[in-house]
DNA sequence: GGGCTGGAATAACTT
DNA sequence: TGAAGTTATTCCAGC
């Protein structure tokens, strides 16, 4: 089918870039940039000399280019009718050339391509016009002043083996129209600007680029879904092994490892570094994903393998662009999702069957197959359109052709629309290997599986996507080392559809409205792909390692007419996905009290699971710089304690003369390395215990530390992103610690459930002081700040303004590098962010083991009450240091400063 | 027989 | 540089 695809493909490659084939180098003032026809994809308008997407005059898109398969899209963008996002339409590059490059098997094969190329150094005077420019033209000879990419030797998927398919991450004609977005020299000051800006958040966005989806394109192949044959794009040798098929292109070229286990890319991989390693001689695993199932290709040049010409057909490229090599100075924008909405020409999630009442307006124009297969491409998003576009907020409204990345940032709620995840997942799901058998469905805590229901709608059935995201304290996105995977059988009552969206594989399911718009989740279970082989992906940044917790991500595109969709998406609870931690590590869910006097002696008891009878429960107090100051282990009361719950008697605080209350933390320990995330602890003054201070007492405590008066008021600790690790050095809690000094980049979290101030389990304890906040300002010390190389500005500044519980105008440090607040949005539209705190917080809010509606109220508490209404007046300079190092002093201690076991 | 699971062996990494 | 401790992957076995 190769053939024939091949040729379809290249039909439209040059509908789309007929032009742009010919165009002029993209050279400064190449007329190249001019694409901006109307004819032409808005994609291959964009040009140096245009404002940026996201700019204060974003690139209008005259109109939505027409509907074609593969079609993807950058960021979303303003669209020209007020309020509304359009993602960008995807440029169409042609991977592999004509002859499909070596391989061809493929043929050329024509990507989207919606990323824009963004480099400072000139363009060469002769770019490459098509993909069929070796990677070395477009690599090497790609202007731009960052490294070159090492050859994108068809790295992992791409046709792999051929198909020529391999996504080049910047095929000359894709580089053609992206170079041409800065190709014009009289711009060239603000393409150095523009560069500048973006930079970090280039490094970033290469990180995602190509989302490790083990089974790229095939996956994405836009013919109908057929359940019966789910592996059989990927090859003869798949087997139905996917993965690893699609991995064959991931790994370079080079010898089988004699190792059965894969060698970390280049040796020892230093998983401090992010460097990309070496291409030379990628992982190879010990499946020898890369080598064992065809010749090896010939290390560099990474030009396109040879697809198997049995494999993916013309579409398979969908999605391969998660293995695409690509600079590092590339983002992968993201991807697209046309397939979010409900298909008219696919069988409808149940048995096949589609929905009736498949809302045209949602319906894929042209086949959202299609276009989901051809999904995957070099993303790279506009950078300013990027961080604009998060840092101000916007309402999820995008248009049907044009649906958000799933990186994109979107509200669990928007007007009466609301996604919420009504059970949430179990906080433990062991993934599995592409080498090994399922591990089932994704489990609730309660028993069952994760239930989604969407608010405010019933008229359709709606397509309901669902994708592994990330759980770090950076924006929910893709997560690289896990993708969901479709489970089937006799016990999985909800059909779902695979999909493959930028190197994402997506499960689609359909919410009815005579289930209430409500889906079982028990057809997801989740893969891990092996480290080695994601991290050898050009550009990826992110680590595998210890980067083993995840999030269910929801999302549905609800139809509002005139072409246009409501993107609501919600996010689970954070899963941990590996194997030690699900059967060792203690996980406190609950607790009360969560304050008691510095003198001790209550009685606190923790909920949770892998309580041990020997397990310990230390409360510590780090100090302004993050070192341990204070360490007591509490008694516990074994005979009433039990594998879920543990009673202790709160130990005395070292110094019972504190006239503030003392945040401190306290974490269950089942032995070295085995401790549960730290949970918040106050220790009240006595003095307030027996005199509380009447409203005013706020000056016992930094007002910013205090919600506000009469509200409902949360006394227990600031929820962090997740639970933190005491045992764990910073790479556990996020291996970009050292990036973000544990200022939670907020990510989107869980945007269901009840206002934060909510905690299940908990007592609420009544603080001595009113609502002064015994408890730590968090808001302060945590709130979303830049760090360096982050192009966000530490993205709380994006996503601080989509707080939905959020006041307007947050408290912020006094940061020189924080970059000026955007106003805040909508708080219905807002996206819910992660809590400001440090991720070292971890909040007993925590509780994934509950049930939905109780998980999800303590999901909401995920994002502080107290930092959301941190009121900024009154705080002095002083006082703000010092809140600020109380929260430093919660930061999870370095390696080396952990408290002893 | 296949899908799940829980365990565990062992290589790869980190400290 | 080597040892020890962790973590990642792959295998096995039982249900």
């Amino acid at each position: 089918m190769g053939a024939a695809s091949c040729e379809d493909e290249e039909l439209e490659f040059k509908l789309v870039f007929g032009e742009e084939k010919e165009a002029p180098p993209l050279g400064a003032g190449g007329p190249g940039e001019e694409l901006d026809s109307e004819d032409a994809p808005s994609c291959c308008r964009l040009a140096l000399g245009e404002p940026l997407p996201y700019g204060a005059a974003p690139i209008g898109i005259p109109r939505p280019p027409p509907p074609r398969p593969g079609m993807h899209s950058p960021p979303p963008r303003p669209a020209p009718s007020p309020g509304t996002w359009e993602s960008q339409p995807a440029r169409s590059v042609r991977l592999g050339g004509p002859g499909g490059g070596a391989g061809g098997a493929g043929g050329g094969r024509v990507l989207e391509c919606p990323s824009i190329r963004i480099t400072s150094i000139s363009p060469t005077p002769d770019p490459p016009t098509s993909l069929e420019d070796t990677p070395e033209t477009w690599g090497d000879g790609s202007p731009r002043d960052y490294p070159p990419p090492e050859g994108f030797g068809g790295y992992r998927e791409a046709g792999g083996q051929g198909g020529g398919a391999f996504f080049s991450p910047s095929p000359g004609s894709s580089s053609l129209s992206s170079w041409s977005f800065f190709s014009d020299a009289s711009d060239e000051a603000a393409l150095y600007a523009a560069c500048d800006e973006v930079e970090s958040e280039l490094n970033e966005a290469a990180s995602r680029f190509g989302l490790s989806s083990p089974l790229p394109s095939p996956r994405a192949s836009p013919r109908p879904w057929t359940p019966e044959d789910p592996w059989s794009l990927y090859g003869p040798s798949s087997g139905g092994r996917a993965p690893e098929d699609s991995l064959l292109l991931l790994s370079a070229p080079g010898p089988i490892p004699a190792s059965p286990r894969p060698a970390s890319p280049c040796g020892k991989r230093r998983y401090s570094s992010s460097g990309t390693p070496s291409s030379a001689s990628p992982a190879l695993s010990r499946r020898g994903s890369l080598g064992e199932e065809g010749p090896e290709p010939p290390p560099p040049p990474p030009l396109p393998l040879v697809r198997d010409p049995s494999s993916p057909g013309p579409f398979d490229y969908v999605g391969a662009p998660a293995t695409e090599s690509i600079p590092q100075k590339t983002r992968r924008t993201s991807s697209e999702q046309a397939v979010a909405l409900p298909r008219s020409e696919e069988p409808a999630p149940c048995n096949g069957k589609l929905p009736s009442g498949t809302d045209e307006a949602v319906a894929a124009p042209g086949g959202l197959r299609k276009e989901v297969a051809g999904m995957d491409y070099l993303a790279v998003p506009s950078p300013l359109a990027w961080s604009k576009a998060r840092i101000g907020g916007h309402s999820p409204i995008f248009r049907t052709s044009a649906l958000p990345p799933l990186d994109w940032p979107l509200p669990s709620q928007y007007e009466q629309l609301e996604l919420r995840i009504e059970v949430q997942p179990r906080a433990h799901h062991r993934a599995h290997y592409e080498t090994e058998g399922s591990r089932g469905a994704v489990k609730a805590a309660p028993g069952g599986h994760p239930v989604v229901k969407l608010l405010g709608y019933s008229e359709k059935p709606l397509t309901l996507q669902m994708f592994i995201g990330t759980a770090d304290e950076r924006s929910l996105r893709p997560h690289a080392f896990y993708q969901v995977h479709r489970i089937t059988g006799k016990m999985v009552a909800t059909a779902s559809y695979e999909a493959v969206v930028s190197g994402t594989k997506v499960l689609e399911m359909t919410l009815l409205p005579e289930n209430n718009m409500a889906a079982n989740i028990d057809c997801a279970g989740i893969l891990k792909l092996r480290n080695s082989d994601i991290e050898l992906r050009k550009g990826e940044t992110d680590i595998g390692r210890k980067n083993t917790r995840v999030r269910l991500v929801f999302r549905v595109h609800v139809p509002q007419g005139g072409g246009k969709v409501v993107s609501v998406q919600a996010a689970s609870v954070p899963i941990e996905c590996s194997q030690r931690s699900a059967q060792e590590l203690p996980q406190v869910e609950a607790y009360s009290p969560s304050a008691c006097s510095v003198r001790g002696g209550e009685e606190l008891v923790l909920t949770g699971s892998n309580f041990l009878p020997d397990s310990k429960v230390v409360f510590i107090e780090r100090g302004p710089d993050g070192k341990l100051q204070w360490e007591e282990e509490a008694v516990v009361n074994r005979l009433q304690s039990s594998e879920v719950t543990l009673t202790l008697t709160v130990p005395e605080y070292s110094n019972k003369r504190v006239s503030r209350p003392v945040q401190v933390y306290f974490y269950v320990s089942n032995g070295r390395r085995k401790r549960s995330p730290t949970q918040s602890f106050k220790f009240l003054p006595v003095v307030f215990k027996e005199e509380p201070l009447p409203d005013s007492s706020l000056r016992g405590f930094p007002s910013a530390s205090g919600p506000p008066f009469g509200t409902d008021m949360d006394f227990s600790p600031p929820r962090p992103p997740y639970p933190s690790y005491p045992h764990e050095d910073s790479a556990y809690e996020t291996p970009y610690l050292s990036e973000s000094f544990g200022y939670s980049t907020p990510a989107l979290y869980p945007q269901t459930g009840p206002p934060p101030s909510y905690r299940p389990g908990l007592r609420m304890f009544p603080e001595p002081g009113g609502t002064t906040g015994c408890a730590r300002p968090p808001a302060v010390s945590f709130l979303p700040r830049p760090f360096p190389g982050d192009p966000y500005g530490g993205q709380g500044s994006s996503f601080a303004l989509g707080l939905p519980f959020s006041p307007p105008a947050p408290f912020r440090p006094p940061l020189p590098s924080s970059p000026p607040l955007e106003d805040p949005f909508n708080p219905q539209s807002a996206v819910q962010p992660l809590p400001a705190e440090g991720y070292n917080e971890v909040g007993p809010g925590y509780t994934p083991g509950e049930g939905a509606s109780e998980q999800e109220k303590s999901r909401g508490g995920y994002s502080s009450g107290f930092r959301d209404n941190v009121p900024i007046q009154g705080i002095t300079l002083e006082e703000v240091s010092e809140i600020i190092g109380r929260d430093l002093s919660g930061f999870p201690a370095r390696p080396g400063e952990e408290p002893p076991a």
